[in-house]
DNA sequence: TCAACCTGCAA
DNA sequence: TATTGCAGGTTGA
């Protein structure tokens, strides 16, 4: 069989890599490897499908001096590399080379001279070549021996060129292909060629004349503007091929005869990938040689397993050492007739203890009172021996849950970066464990292997912390934060179900009826439910005219509807029937199945979802219960204290994001406006229309409060015209005019944006940091989403430092206060508890100062407290 | 059964 | 072309 060799022209591919992956990818030191991530895709694609027998890869080097000779303005006006992709050269060069894949870089030329002196040689050797570039110069090389093969789109679409699908989809052979690119020219290299000739025109000549020469010698056949053109232009046509041409004589040593592909060591790829985290490409290039990757396995002991009576004893010994031991408590395999299935691993110096069920539980909860852990989701650990249901026995107390020391492997993983979408073990292996997580078969192994990685993240997630600067937010706000969340979700939130069903049952009454006089209006029965279906009646058989479009068809939003009820009576019965859909479907149905068997609703508090660093809620949310509507109060009302005799207490930052605002941009008159003590939209409508408070109608008013939410998200000018309903210009003005009134906050927005792009990140009062790659995007849409989130997250995510730390200080103090009050729903600037009727006042107050004084800012933190004996009157 | 999409609830 | 979430329904694979 024929000897088949590879050249990728590396400047190609990695600008190709570039563009097409995100830069979301680093090496351990920050370095970006977007583009080295790329090329390794692509290639291994490429290796797949044409399976060569040797790979060489060429370089640019130094300036392509002879092309510049030739023409001065060659590639002039290309703008200079960014540093994002200058810097990821040398990473590609040294994986390149412990894949033993010999690099060729030749002075003062390109890449594509380098292919097409190798395409020669192999031809004389009677090799098969195939060329991987993206650059079209290369077409012209194709032959029978030698072929070119591009990316079509994205990173692995490949497509491949031999001579007849140059000439198809060109209309000239390779071997015009110099010609027809000198008569083109080349606007990105500054290739002149001749004027008001493309492609086409160009096709099309070569193939009456068959060369350039050939063209010039008939001139006379050819007329007007295309004549004028080429007589005018003979020297730059001649001159733009010699550019084009490839040369295929340059001199420098290659061994293609003994040239093989795959030849690489597997220990070195290892080491070499391994040092820029490309762990995910490791295991298919190591594949090319048979080999799999050691990974961490050698570092990761979790032997001896010890099970049985020995088990407690190892656990006991190392707590008493003062280890942490690492948890995991998984659920089998096999789906069990029994509850507490679960296997338990505790990993410690000396071995793993396994056990199962009431045995591992036991142990745990001796742990969690005891000694110092690491596990991945401590939360979810702790409901084992703490269940979110209180018919369900607990054997740990919320006192052991404060005092507990635990290292929460997820939570870590979170400050450290809080975009990804989960924390497993398998990614934070990858990411600072050194390797990937070994597989094990069985459920004793497998949690056995969990928990020795518990054990093994503790140290280098704690460095990465103290590095990063992270540390303060994992250990001052968000892991003591665990225990008190851990003991509000056992606690749960109480609903009155018969208040519900009754509710349930008039919102159906009331959709029956809103349906059949929809029916009659549309002329024909269809589901209202449906968007498709609605838009048919909407714009086909009542004939309205379309507003908004989604991907697919016509929107049929509330804004929409809201715009057509103006002109006919369905779209305001569709609304009316949304509304009570929406709320019967959501809330009157759903959350009467949620209660658990105390007949309370347990919702889970996530710590880890967020990219700001609020909590999330679900299952069911109830940070999205209605208050808007007269029907969403009436929801709220079926929250109800925990035991008769208690009341619905709620306590609210007012204006914390608007406050941290002015704490944060120091601008000395909205500073001014929150001590004053006045009412704050309507202080700012006095400064931005320019008169005194007095005067400042509920209109303007309401003007003003828009703005100054929408500053804290980055609104512009158009979003604003959007939600005020108000013209562009008017919108744009009253921006202005408010950046004008408060000239702190433009600059310290200007300040904050400009400070994460050059970190890459924004942070919190407290640190807590959001990596924002999409500063760095050359899409102005995604640009401008980092800029906007850039000044949203210190508001959003310092407010939710401070709700949080208020919500360990109220824990402590209750417990240390030895109150009643039970703290149920946390709601990002409000908090829910529900206390007996005695103790409400001493409550409030406690509450009120813990959440006030909680940090000091330069503008007062204020604190609404409310009570009553539902949700709904407690504000 | 699942994922994508549309829609709409909250701060 | 205003941030952060969760969830129910429909649709189509």
């Amino acid at each position: 069989m024929t000897k088949k060799i590879a050249v990728i022209d590396g400047n190609s591919l990695m600008h190709r890599a570039y563009h097409a992956v995100p830069p979301t990818m680093n090496a351990p030191d920050g370095t970006p490897t977007n583009a080295v991530f790329g090329f390794l895709a692509m290639l291994l694609k490429f290796i797949d499908m044409a399976k060569p027998d040797a790979l060489v890869c060429a370089f640019d080097a130094g300036k392509p001096a002879f092309r510049m000779e030739a023409l001065e303005q060659y590639k002039a006006q290309r703008p200079p590399m960014d540093d994002e992709l200058r810097v990821q050269f040398p990473i590609m060069e040294e994986l390149l080379g412990a894949m033993n894949v010999p690099v060729v870089k030749v002075k003062g030329w390109e890449g594509d001279d380098i292919l097409g002196t190798i395409a020669a040689r192999d031809e004389e050797l009677g090799f098969e070549t195939l060329l991987v570039t993206g650059d079209k110069d290369a077409y012209q090389l194709a032959s029978g021996a030698t072929r070119i093969v591009t990316t079509k789109k994205g990173v692995t679409d490949i497509a491949i060129y031999g001579p007849d699908q140059v000439e198809e989809r060109y209309g000239v052979t390779p071997a015009q292909f110099p010609d027809f690119l000198g008569l083109m020219g080349d606007s990105s290299d500054n290739i002149p060629g001749v004027p008001g000739i493309g492609a086409k025109g160009a096709a099309k000549l070569l193939q009456r004349f068959g060369t350039m020469e050939g063209i010039y010698e008939h001139l006379s056949e050819l007329k007007g503007k295309q004549l004028e053109n080429l007589r005018d232009n003979e020297d730059a046509a001649f001159l733009s091929r010699d550019i084009a041409t490839i040369v295929r004589d340059l001199d420098f040593a290659l061994d293609l005869e003994d040239a093989a592909f795959p030849s690489f060591s597997a220990e070195a790829v290892e080491e070499a990938f391994g040092r820029y985290q490309l762990t995910s490409h490791l295991a298919r290039v190591l594949k090319l040689v048979g080999a799999e990757a050691t990974r961490a396995e050698a570092r990761l002991v979790w032997e001896p397993v010890v099970a049985g009576e020995a088990a407690g004893p190892l656990v006991a010994d190392a707590l008493r050492a003062g280890e942490t031991v690492g948890v995991a408590l998984m659920e089998p395999e096999q789906v069990s007739l029994f509850d507490n299935a679960v296997t338990g691993a505790f990993a410690t110096s000396r071995g793993t203890a396994v056990l199962a069920g009431d045995e591992a539980l036991a142990l745990f909860a001796q742990v969690v009172r005891e000694g110092s852990f690491a596990v991945l989701d401590a939360k979810e650990a702790v409901h084992r021996v703490f269940p979110a249901d209180t018919s369900l026995p607990a054997l740990v107390t919320a006192d052991d849950l404060a005092a507990m020391d635990a290292f929460d492997l997820g939570l870590a993983g979170y400050v450290l970066n809080s975009s990804v979408s989960a924390y497993t073990l398998e990614a934070l292996m990858e990411a600072h464990g050194g390797g990937a997580l070994p597989e094990a078969e069985g459920d004793e192994a497998r949690a056995a292997v969990a928990a020795a990685a518990a054990r093994h993240l503790v140290e280098p997630l704690r460095a990465a912390m103290e590095r990063e600067g992270s540390l303060k937010a994992y250990r001052d706000i968000d892991l003591p934060l665990v225990g008190v969340l851990a003991t509000m979700e056992r606690t749960g939130a109480a609903i009155d179900v018969e208040r519900l069903a009754e509710m349930g049952r008039a919102a159906q009454a009331e959709l029956d009826e809103l349906s059949q006089r929809i029916f009659e209006l549309a002329g024909e029965p269809f589901n209202i439910d449906s968007p498709k279906q609605l838009a048919r009646i909407l714009f086909e058989v009542l004939g309205l005219t379309p507003l908004k479009k989604n991907q697919r068809g016509y929107s049929t939003d509330a804004s929409v509807l809201k715009e057509l009820a103006k002109e006919s009576e369905l779209p305001a019965l569709v609304l009316r029937y949304r509304e009570q859909a929406k709320l019967k479907s959501t809330y009157l149905d759903a959350l009467p199945r949620m209660r658990a068997g105390d007949g309370r609703v347990h919702t889970r508090f996530n710590e880890t979802v967020t990219t700001t660093g609020r909590l999330s809620s679900s299952d069911p949310n109830l940070q999205n219960i209605p208050v808007r509507t007269e029907l969403g109060r009436r929801i709220r009302a079926c929250f109800v204290p925990l035991e008769p005799g208690e009341l619905f207490l709620s306590a609210d930052y007012s204006q914390i994001e608007l406050r941290l605002l002015a704490h944060l941009s120091g601008d000395e008159h909205l500073v001014a406006a929150f001590n004053s003590g006045a009412d704050f939209h309507a202080s700012t409508a006095a400064r931005v229309f320019g008169l005194p408070v007095e005067e400042v109608t509920p209109e303007l008013r309401s003007r003003a409060k828009a703005v100054n939410f929408g500053i804290v998200y980055g609104q512009q000018a158009y979003g604003l015209s959007q939600s005020l309903d108000i013209p562009f210009g008017e919108a744009k003005e009253m921006i202005d005019r408010y950046f004008e009134a408060y000239p702190g906050v433009r600059s310290y927005l200007d300040d904050t944006v400009a400070r994460a792009a050059e970190d890459g990140f924004a942070e919190t009062m407290f640190g807590r940091k959001r990596h924002i790659p999409e500063l760095k995007a050359r899409n102005a849409q995604q640009r401008g989403f980092g800029e906007r989130t850039a000044m949203n997250h210190p508001m959003q995510g310092s407010a939710a430092d401070i709700i949080k730390m208020a919500m360990n200080e109220v824990d402590r103090r209750l417990r240390e206060e030895g109150l009643a009050a039970k703290l149920m729903i946390q709601v990002h600037d409000e908090l829910d508890f529900s206390v007996p009727e005695g103790e409400v006042e001493r409550l409030a107050a406690l509450v009120r100062e813990v959440m006030e004084n909680v940090v000091s800012l330069a503008v007062p933190l204020d604190v609404d407290v409310s009570w009553g004996p539902t949700w709904a009157e407690a504000h």
